[in-house]
DNA sequence: AACCCATTGTACGCCTGCGTACAAAATTTG
DNA sequence: CAAATTTTGTACGCAGGCGTACAATGGGTT
């Protein structure tokens, strides 16, 4: 498994530049943490946000390292990983425009355990480190959906674990195409097998051998860094039962809490 | 893998019965959870706690079942598990006397995502889910330390999810052992091996294979359910680094939050 | 057009672990 | 003590995946 690859630093941002300092202001809000605040604690916060874009294989925490800023993604997928000392890694969570990337800094940790990496880009609005724990003091609901979602991604990543352990390649891959369909929506996304083979903690080789099957199967076609989900249904078939636990969890939870 | 063994229901407890409706009071504490309280909650809590046994193979919460109790270990050995439709299943953590068995319940989960079953027979405080609610209310640093232990489970899992994935069996066997020692404390405990499997996700005869591995290097002993550790240091080098990683994150932690 | 390079497809030998089965050893039970 | 049961050791053929290497394909670049 090559190491290269995952060591790279964020690659220059389009155009624009890497981050607007420009604030938050005026731009559309589509993280669903934020939009469930209330009225007061959004204003709040957004007015310590900055807009920062996010370009692939950008990596926003570094294991091991301090970290720097927090992200309320808008829009794009970001892939939290392990790397063992060889360089092997695998992915133990998922993040969409549902949730957070900078957890550990809410539940006091300073530097992260994990890398978090974009594996589709997108966009996000950006916290400092400093910010965001100042604003945790004053803002319960913030705190609480923020805790909220640490949980979330624990489920997550107990399910993965056995996952990890129990399931084939192909299964593990159709889990995975899935999930990051529900997150960053439409049919079709970037995304080549090279860096799929990380998330899944496999060779390369067996990521094509993986894609040929479910191309086979008429479920997705894939080509040169593009898949495309032609037929979910089936793809939910060939998945392992992984996908739909978690998101069995996830709605049980939804119900106990209200 | 056989699903039946696991499958079982709690078995019938030693002469006392299965937990005394006798209270806490006067037996000695030895939860690090409930010795690190302040006086004032600690004594609301035991007030209303009672004594458990927990025989070995136990069930303390049930996948998708309500759960009904919680428990503050004071001795013995705690396993995590997800069990798959099949009946395969694999360990995603750990809980000796420094946790607590219930999370789920604090972060406002009704029904239990995993099960936990007894690895190594013990005894705790047993409170019931009503009486544990209603604590978390009126005492800020039960749930405080609650929460804070079920980022400690999260960062186990996670490193976890990523080991069942990246390392083999003998290496996981070492790493298991090493985390129990640390937990249960002595240098023996008992242990078969097809309860062993069940928590590495693997059959029964890799278990005795990478058990043999071990065996022959000097670094345990094992015979008819008692495992024994014969040379602990070496053991630490025969087990992947996902051990100590687990270690030095939550001293990074510790170290973080004062 | 010709080239480069990222990406995908495929092949090879090999090893780990699977599913299964059965024998050997130690412990419990009658 | 003998029998039954639990636990461990071991064997077999097989499948999936590993590490590696190389060819084929398609887009982008000059």
């Amino acid at each position: 498994m090559a190491g290269k690859i995952l060591g790279l630093r964020l690659k220059a941002a389009p155009k624009r530049g890497v981050d607007g300092a420009d604030g938050a202001g005026g731009r559309a809000v589509h993280n669903a943490v934020i939009l469930a605040l209330p009225r007061s604690e959004s204003e709040a916060l957004l007015a310590k946000c900055h807009h920062a874009e996010l370009p692939v294989h950008g990596i926003l925490n570094e294991i091991g390292k301090p970290i720097a800023d927090a992200y309320f993604l808008n829009s794009g997928l970001i892939s939290i990983i392990t790397v063992m000392s060889d360089g092997k890694s695998v992915e133990v969570g998922v993040t969409g425009k549902e949730g957070f990337i900078g957890l550990p800094l809410v539940v006091g940790f300073s530097a992260s355990p994990t890398r978090a990496i974009v594996q589709i880009a997108g966009e996000a609005l950006k916290i400092s480190a400093r910010d965001l724990k100042s604003l945790l003091r004053t803002c319960p609901a913030l705190e609480k959906s923020l805790q909220r979602y640490a949980q979330e991604l624990a489920i997550q990543s107990i399910q993965i674990a056995a996952c990890n352990r129990l399931h084939e390649v192909d299964e593990r891959l159709a889990r995975w195409l899935l999930m990051s369909q529900d997150r960053v929506g439409g049919s079709s996304f970037p995304l080549t097998q090279e860096f799929l083979s990380h998330m899944l903690g496999t060779r390369r080789a067996s990521v094509t051998v993986a894609a040929g099957i479910l191309q086979k199967a008429g479920l997705i076609t894939y080509t040169r860094g593009l898949v495309k989900i032609e037929n979910r249904r089936e793809l939910e078939n060939a998945a392992c039962e992984c996908y739909a636990r978690i998101n069995t969890q996830l709605e049980r939870w939804e119900k106990d809490s209200r």
